[in-house]
DNA sequence: CTACATGCAAAGAGTTTGCATCCGC
DNA sequence: GCGGATGCAAACTCTTTGCATGTAG
């Protein structure tokens, strides 16, 4: 489990915080989704082990997790956040727009783009983790065999979307 | 205004649906921001026009646009859909957490990263912007003395996919 | 023992849906 | 006039919040 490799515990004892089961099983079904993971499904984990875990429980502790930066949140543009464990190597992500499927892929294919980017325009990418929105190549083959084009145009376009550059909080 | 010049009318029409002046409004309020617009915001602009337009007409109109492709939606984790009118040439961005100015870049710098992924994992990219958050240079000479790094995040979004990088705490 | 955490339920935001009515074509 | 489009309100999903109770340190 990932998070056993840094010392939680004392990352939360620390800052005046207090170390729960509840805090523990969530932390533990986080790290057990391999790569990013919705509230629900960590929920649905969390549930398995400790059933009276509440779910406003589950999102103030992945909050709290985020805030001392155990934890990353995103937005994948499923309608529902997702998280993952920090402290991994650097990884990139593709998601499938069509059944929500997240790939990995190496940093080494991504950071060549970055450096050219740097180059060229003297910007500094922070990248933790960089999402491409697309269709897997499982989902391309069942298109090519025969899916109607307009009913599955109008599942994406109703479940995620494109995207957008300005004000940020 | 982008979206007359093609004829969308007729590409309604073609397909057995209908020209409303609702539809109409709505189309030309998701023209009227510049980039990326909110549901929220396009309804407001709407009401101004025709204050008995209702909010599920707008989300009816915008969703009917989108499964046409003329216009593209995007989760962009602000927890709001976006809308963009589709038909412009692909654009990036680079967008400073700093100061927040935005940047374009050439799609000739991203293409060949997009195909190199295509090549390796078999995904289709659906790109039609990307967006990359980091640090411009003025201000990385800015801050070159006394870094306060706290929420940096690359950021991607594809024709109708969203995005959004995973947030530092 | 004293804050911080939790459980519960209810509220909230954003979006979707059912149904009767309306109106483009 | 027919069938798609609209308005209205209620439902729905995901997430947050208020408050009393519980418990880690």
């Amino acid at each position: 489990m990932t998070h056993n490799t840094i010392n939680y515990q004392r990352i939360m004892r620390e800052q005046g915080f207090r170390v729960t089961p509840q805090r523990q099983i969530i932390l533990d079904a986080v790290c057990e989704g391999q790569g990013h993971t919705t509230a629900e499904e960590i929920y649905r984990r969390v549930q398995a082990k400790m059933p009276a875990v509440n779910q406003a429980t589950v999102y103030r502790a992945l909050d709290f997790f985020c805030n001392l930066g155990l934890v990353f949140s995103a937005d994948v543009g499923i309608g529902q956040k997702v998280y993952e464990i920090a402290g991994q190597t650097p990884h990139h992500h593709l998601v499938c727009q069509t059944c929500h499927r997240v790939e990995q892929i190496s940093h080494k294919l991504v950071q060549p783009f970055f450096d050219r980017i740097e180059q060229t325009n003297h910007f500094h990418i922070h990248t933790d983790h960089l999402i491409l929105f697309g269709i897997c190549q499982t989902c391309q083959l069942k298109t090519a065999n025969g899916l109607d084009e307009t009913s599955q145009a109008a599942k994406i376009t109703s479940q995620s979307g494109a995207n957008d550059a300005f004000a940020r909080p």
